[in-house]
DNA sequence: TCATCTATTCCGCATATCGGAAACTTTCTC
DNA sequence: GAGAAAGTTTCCGATATGCGGAATAGATGA
């Protein structure tokens, strides 16, 4: 990922490009001549946008001044965006539930651009994989059920959109083509569900099913996965019921407008069963 | 909190005010005449500052681009900054463990400036409440058993200038003057766990232990939250006895330097019983 | 329909930002 | 341990960059 060439201008711009970069490789934390190669800007430049993000609590500089990293204080902050329309503290319970029932770990997948995000996760027994990660991670969408619940009910133009520009960042990742990505995004329309496309993950699999809005399009995804054992034809319905029923419910929580007096009514204590 | 008068200058701070102030009541978003009010700016140039920012993905724009709230870019940017020193990676098994096996929420929670902020969060069966609230939410440092944990170990030097700053910070939430909190953190420092300093939360308890590094200083604290029945003298020594056993854990895992190579070695794998 | 409030574009001025050069510090090498 | 190399930080003048007043376009409500 090249910031650097054309277009960075803004001190704002350099500022976040540094963030972005601290991002990646945070474990390790990034030097000042390293981000100043990285990003092609000099010493001098880099030195005076890292005091000034320092100073305000978004990076953090390792005692001896040597390493930069991003700052607990940026972490605090965006944990709220992680929370759009409410969608994760409306999910919270139903996931904690959803986990607690099926003995699996539960993912809340949202759209962001043209991957999708990991914005909660609830842990059941199983210790398993997922392209998702930790809670923040991205996947291509598409790759993935949930990511593949949320592309397969896009509005048709961005879902075309999102393949035109994600077939390539898909080779060799189980992705065989374009033939079979559209093969798989009907058949997910069709049953309303995504389910274990490709063993891509050994042992792994999961479920997903879309969060729908009004219009029928996406909105999020909530996901099982789990191991293979524990997907087998009998379960896997199952699942998907309950999986289901929860959308459901998260839909109607999503869309808490009284048609007529158009007002956001404050309903997440009405827990649904 | 104005961020407003004096100080604001360049476009990065701004920017930076921008999103905290969109941080803040991001369920609802903001308009930019609202952000413009708010930070002392003229709508031109809160526009142009937004425009960079939804650019960059930082922001996002609601239909009819009325509304400004926080990305998802950012939320998944600012997940890996939850994570100094892997901490957050090296004590998620130890959380889920731990909730597993004592039914009660588990709570990791670190320093920020004058706050302690909860990194990770481990639910159990029992529902509660807590300072703390959900992952990245905030308290003032010395509020809550695990927070009390971190400032009570906390080098004295720096100790000392939290409890000035946050003496008057704590008006009002139980704290009652100077010499009741030195009291309570010499207790601490003495038998090496915060409990239930104050039922601040009617019907809420609390224990926590420390994480130290290899000066005795906290980096971290492990903490339960539970009902007040689930904490009575009987069960107390137990679950400390178990916290304490798994912060040194973690400690262990915190310092994985070869004491004369000082190579960090990759020890994730290595699952501690 | 008009009035009011809000969002967006334009542009000249002033300032905040840039980066070369150099001092200073740390880290490596022998 | 001394010298070299690389990295970090301060300084400062030129200029590019972002600022905000004013005017326009768009939305909202009466």
């Amino acid at each position: 990922m090249t910031v650097d060439d054309a277009g960075a201008k803004s001190s704002l711009q350099r500022g976040l490009a540094i963030l972005r970069l601290l991002a990646d490789g945070n474990e390790t934390g990034a030097r000042l001549t390293d981000i100043a190669r990285a990003l092609n800007l000099t010493p001098p430049t880099v030195h005076r946008i890292l005091k000034t993000l320092v100073e305000e609590g978004m990076v953090e500089a390792d005692k001896g001044s040597k390493r930069y990293r991003l700052g607990i204080d940026l972490f605090a902050m965006a944990a709220r965006a992680g929370n759009p329309n409410n969608l994760r503290d409306i999910c919270r319970p139903i996931m904690l539930r959803l986990s607690a029932t099926l003995r699996d770990t539960i993912f809340l997948m949202v759209r962001s651009g043209f991957d999708a995000v990991c914005l909660d996760r609830s842990e059941g027994p199983f210790p398993i994989r997922s392209f998702t990660g930790d809670i923040g991670g991205r996947v291509t969408l598409g790759i993935g059920q949930g990511s593949l619940a949320i592309l397969a009910f896009l509005p048709e133009e961005e879902r075309e959109e999102v393949i035109r520009f994600n077939l390539p960042r898909m080779q060799g990742v189980g992705i065989l083509d374009e033939v079979y990505l559209r093969t798989e995004i009907a058949r997910v329309r069709d049953v309303g569900y995504a389910s274990r496309s490709t063993g891509l993950l050994p042992g792994m699999s999961g479920v997903a099913v879309p969060v729908l809005d009004r219009q029928g399009h996406a909105v999020a995804a909530l996901s099982v996965g789990t191991i293979n054992e524990r997907l087998n034809e009998e379960r896997l319905p199952v699942v998907v019921d309950i999986l289901r029923r929860e959308a459901a419910g998260v839909c109607r929580q999503l869309n808490p407008f009284d048609p007529v007096l158009r007002r956001p009514a404050a309903i997440l204590g009405s827990g649904a069963a």
